[in-house]
DNA sequence: ATTTAGCACTCTCGAATATAGAGTGCCAAT
DNA sequence: ATTGGCACTCTATATTCGAGAGTGCTAAAT
C-alpha cells in the first residue's frame, strides 16, 4: 500500500524497501508481493528509486495523491486545542498576537511557521491630527476606520500655531471623514492643482500618509519564526539549498505570491515540492490555512517543511491555528 | 612578519605554510627563514597548526595583535563615503533607515549586519489624546518629547462623548506635560489609589501606555540582514554550528548583552572568537560602534562575520556607517 | 650571528580498491 | 495471486596507498 511506504518514509526519511515494509508494517505480506505491487506504483508515477538498488522514495505525484485521498485528518481534540489556544494568549495586542502565532505553528509542529499580516480591505478616512511638537515640527497622525494609525514627523517652513493646526486638521476631518482611502488621496491631489492653499504642506503630508497606509494594505507581508527547524532535514542539509531557501525567505517575494495564491482558494492549502513552480522551494512543501475576521479572509498562515512531513499531524494543528488566530482577532473589533 | 600571514589566511582561510609565504609575500626571505619565525610565533601564542604538516593558523590572541596593533586603518575616503551615503537613503523615515543601514552593511561586507533601535534616554511626556473611534472604542495616542507615538485601542464600559474625552486628556496633559515618563507612571498609579475617577479606564490605559514606552526604551532590540552571508564561509559550514549561530541570532539575548558592552566602551569595538564569551560565537568576530544623535551615544551598529574577516575593510566600513546614520537621524531631530 | 640549503620525517588529503549489505527482478512453485 | 529462491546490481563504508605539503633539524654560507 501507497499509505504504509509514504508513512514510512516520513518517518524516518530512507528509502524503503519490500523487506522493511514486509517487516514492520502491518500487512502480512511477504517481500515478494510487496515487490510486485511496488513496481506497479512506479509505474503509476507515484514512486521512485534513487537508484536501482535502494528502496522506493514518493514522487511529489505521490505524496498528492497521499494528501489528497489516503491521509484522513482528523481534526484536533478539543484538549489540544485547548493547549494551543492558551499558549497564543488571546490577550496579546495584534501584532504579538501574529508573533506568538508565528511562534507556535513553527514550535508545535517543529517545522517553519509563517503568518501574513491581516490586510483591511475597506480602510476608510477617519480622521486626522496635528500635534505641535516644537517651533516648526509637526506630528501628524491618520487613523483610520479600522484603528490603524499611521504618523509622521512634518518638518513646517514656518512655525505653525496650534490654532492654525486645528483649522487645518478640522478642514480634512469634515471633507474627508468617511472616505475611501483611494478617494481622498486623488481628491487632495486635484485641490492640491486647483487652489495652492496655506496649509498646503500640511495636506501634502496627509496625503503621503494615506498613500502610505494605502501602499501597506496593498502590499503584503509576513512574518516567519523556527526556519532554523528546517536545518535538521538531511534532506535540505546542502548548504546551498539553504542559503538559497533563508534567501527566498528575506526576499519574501516568491513566498507571498504563494501565500497569495492561498488566500485565494479556500480552505487547507498544500504546496508539494515542484507544484509552487519555484525551484529553492522544490524540496519543501507548504500547509496554509487562510483565517478571518468578521467573517473576511484577511490573512493566510502555515508551514514550510520537507516534502516528507507529516501532513496527517500538521493539517489540524495549521487548520486549528488559523481559526484561533481568527477568534483572537475577532475579540479586538 | 605576523602581518603578511594573517592577511594571507584572511585572504584565502587555508593554513599557510613556509613556502607559499615565501613565495607570495613582499619578504625576500627564503621559506627555512620564515620557519624559524614561524615557530618562534608559535611559541608567544599568536598561531598554531592544526596539525603537524599543514600551514599555520592565527590564534585569537594572534588576531587580537593584529588588529590591535599592526593594523593601520585609513578612514574610508571620501568618494566612498559619498557612495555609502547615497546608498543610506538620507531622506528615509527613522524605521527605514535603520533598516537600510542593516542592509547597507551587510551588503558591503558580505558579512550579517547589525544595527540596535536608537533609544532615548530621556523621554519626556508631551501630551495623551484620545480619539473615539466606535460607540465604546476609543483610540489613546500618547506622544513623547521624542516624537516617538504609542497608540492603544482602549474599550470603555460605556459610550464616552467626544467632550468627555477631551476634558479626560486636558486633565492628564496639564498634569504630566513635560514631566519625565516614569515620573507620570508613579504619580498615575496613587492618583489611581488615593480617588477612583470617572475617567479611571482611560487614566488606567494612559499608564500603561507610558509604561509601555518606558519599556521599549529599556529593552533594547536590533535589527539584522544578511545573515545567509555567512554561509558562504567554509569553517563556519557545519549545519550544527550555523544552527546554532541563527538560533542565537534569533533569541537575541546573547547578542544584545555584547552589543550592549559595545555601546559603553567609546569608539570601534571588536569581539574576537572566543573572546565574547559565548560559545556560539566562537568562530565569529564582531566589529561594533556606537552612533550618536545629537552628540549622545543611541545605539550600536556592526557586522558579525568569521574570525577571519578582512578586519582592514570592515572596521573603516562600519565606523562610516556609525556615522552616516547618526548624521541622517540628526536631521530628523 | 643570522640566513640558507638540504634532508629525513610526519601527516593529511584524495584516489583507487575492496567488501558488505540492501534491494531488485525474475522464475518457478505453491 | 502469492511466495521463496537466486543471481545480479549498485551504493555506502572501510581500507590502502601514494603524492604533496609542511616541518624541524643540521650544517654550510654569508
Amino acid at each position: 500500500m501507497l499509505k504504509v511506504l509514504i508513512d514510512r518514509y516520513i518517518r524516518d526519511g530512507q528509502p524503503v524497501g519490500s523487506r522493511t515494509l514486509s517487516r514492520d508494517a502491518g500487512l502480512d505480506l511477504s517481500p515478494a508481493t510487496i515487490r510486485n505491487v511496488m513496481s506497479d506504483l512506479e509505474e503509476l508515477g507515484f514512486i521512485t528509486s534513487p537508484h536501482t538498488s535502494a528502496g522506493r522514495v514518493p514522487t511529489v505525484a505521490g505524496y498528492r495523491f497521499f494528501v489528497d485521498t489516503l491521509l484522513n485528518v482528523k481534526p484536533l481534540d478539543a484538549k489540544s486545542v485547548e493547549q494551543l489556544r492558551s499558549e497564543l494568549g488571546i490577550e496579546l495586542a495584534t501584532s504579538e498576537l501574529l508573533e506568538s502565532a508565528t511562534g507556535l505553528l513553527s514550535g508545535v509542529t517543529a517545522l517553519a511557521g509563517v503568518v501574513t499580516l491581516p490586510r483591511h480591505e475597506h480602510a476608510l478616512f477617519s480622521r486626522v491630527e496635528f500635534l505641535p511638537l516644537s517651533d516648526n515640527r509637526v506630528l501628524g497622525i491618520l487613523v483610520t476606520s479600522e484603528g490603524e494609525v499611521q504618523n509622521r514627523m512634518i518638518m513646517t517652513e514656518r512655525a505653525c500655531s496650534p490654532a492654525e493646526l486645528q483649522q487645518a486638521s478640522n478642514y480634512l476631518n469634515e471633507l474627508f471623514a468617511g472616505k475611501d482611502l483611494s478617494a481622498v488621496r486623488g481628491t487632495l491631489l486635484n485641490e492640491m492643482q486647483e487652489a495652492r492653499s496655506t496649509m498646503n504642506r500640511m495636506m501634502m503630508t496627509a496625503m503621503q500618509m494615506a498613500d502610505q497606509i494605502l501602499e501597506k494594505n496593498q502590499s503584503e507581508d509576513y512574518i516567519m519564526a523556527g526556519q532554523t527547524n528546517l536545518m535538521e532535514f538531511h534532506e535540505l542539509c546542502d548548504i546551498d539549498k539553504l542559503r538559497n531557501l533563508f534567501d527566498a525567505f528575506n526576499k519574501k517575494r516568491e513566498i507571498l505570491s504563494l501565500l497569495d495564491q492561498c488566500v485565494h482558494g479556500d480552505g487547507i492549502q498544500i504546496f508539494i515540492g515542484e507544484e509552487s513552480g519555484y525551484q529553492t522551494l522544490d524540496e519543501c512543501s507548504m500547509v496554509t490555512a487562510p483565517y478571518q475576521v468578521d467573517g473576511q479572509i484577511v490573512g493566510v498562515l502555515g508551514v514550510i517543511g520537507p516534502t516528507r512531513m507529516a501532513y496527517d499531524r500538521v493539517i489540524p494543528i495549521v487548520d486549528a491555528t488559523a481559526r484561533l488566530l481568527g477568534a483572537a482577532l475577532n475579540q479586538k473589533e
